[in-house]
DNA sequence: GGCGATTTTAGAATCATTCTAATTCGTTGC
DNA sequence: GCAACGAATTAGAATGATTCTAAAATCGCC
């Protein structure tokens, strides 16, 4: 695990304990799957992950874990209706994604900065000029990436 | 029905056509029902409207309905995972919603410009700056619309 | 009025997510 | 060590939107 997924994991462990939360040792192998990775996991795949360590880790436990760190604000749940739903735990601030309709794919779309999508200036741009009390927003590409692009061109 | 209305059924109907699908009296009120309304409604709604003058009309339809206009681009589909999909049949292009956490309201964001979020603009602009080939962008602000603010405050 | 193709229907199937009731785990006090 | 309590976890059932399927109805055309 690098240095900013241990920080992260950090952060996550903070924000929990802060709201009374225990940090179990299945939550623990939850929060680290989700800082570990930039695939935007779906509910699922953080299951595997952590199967690895607990095998008889159920498929609630991580959804109950997710909804904590949701009602702590520190994951971000991009829905879908079809598929999956796919988390950012990462970078819990509201960001926009890329994501590919041929393979699923999900990336962040810039690469880092600490004010992405106009950050809460935006949010508060618009609650201004709505009467909204905005608390996030969602902002997503939709397309084909590159490597899709590739593939497809070869055939 | 407004103006406006009648003129989007009136391209909905077009758009279809062109692909040689046929406009049975089922679509023809489904599109009529997705022209109508701001608010933007989920199938189940759309369904409600359409069986007003076709009572035994199945809810594959609608659903099959709103697929043919999917792939003629010619409704904006807003994906939920715990909720219906909402579906925009007035303005087919991507813009802005803003969406009420406590009443589930999805109302567009700015008024009606031609070329709302940037318009294509932002699509090449992101597409050129990351090699994806988009096609379509989501842009969801999510917080408490002015009327559940006022009702929440008076408790 | 009849025919082949398309559309529609009712109901079953799917699948992610949530719920439920029972079990297990962790801690604390003795 | 161990009993008791509350919280966490489990397996499996329930939910609900969407999709699929096979049969029935309808349409456009001759």
């Amino acid at each position: 695990m690098d240095k900013r997924a241990a920080r992260r994991v950090d952060e996550m462990r903070a924000s929990l304990l802060e709201r009374g939360v225990t940090i179990t040792r299945r939550r623990d192998k939850t929060l680290e799957a989700l800082a570990a990775t930039e695939r935007h996991p779906s509910a699922t795949e953080i299951h595997a992950e952590v199967r690895r360590w607990h095998p008889s880790t159920s498929l609630a436990t991580i959804y109950n874990t997710i909804e904590l760190l949701k009602e702590a604000g520190q994951i971000l749940e991009l829905e879908f209706s079809g598929a999956a739903n796919r988390y950012d735990g990462r970078r819990p601030q509201s960001h926009p994604h890329l994501i590919c309709l041929e393979c699923d794919a999900v990336e962040d779309m810039d690469d880092d900065g600490e004010n992405p999508d106009g950050g809460g200036d935006a949010l508060d741009r618009v609650a201004d000029a709505t009467g909204y009390k905005l608390v996030r927003q969602r902002t997503d590409y939709y397309g084909v990436c590159p490597p899709c692009q590739a593939a497809g061109a070869a055939r």
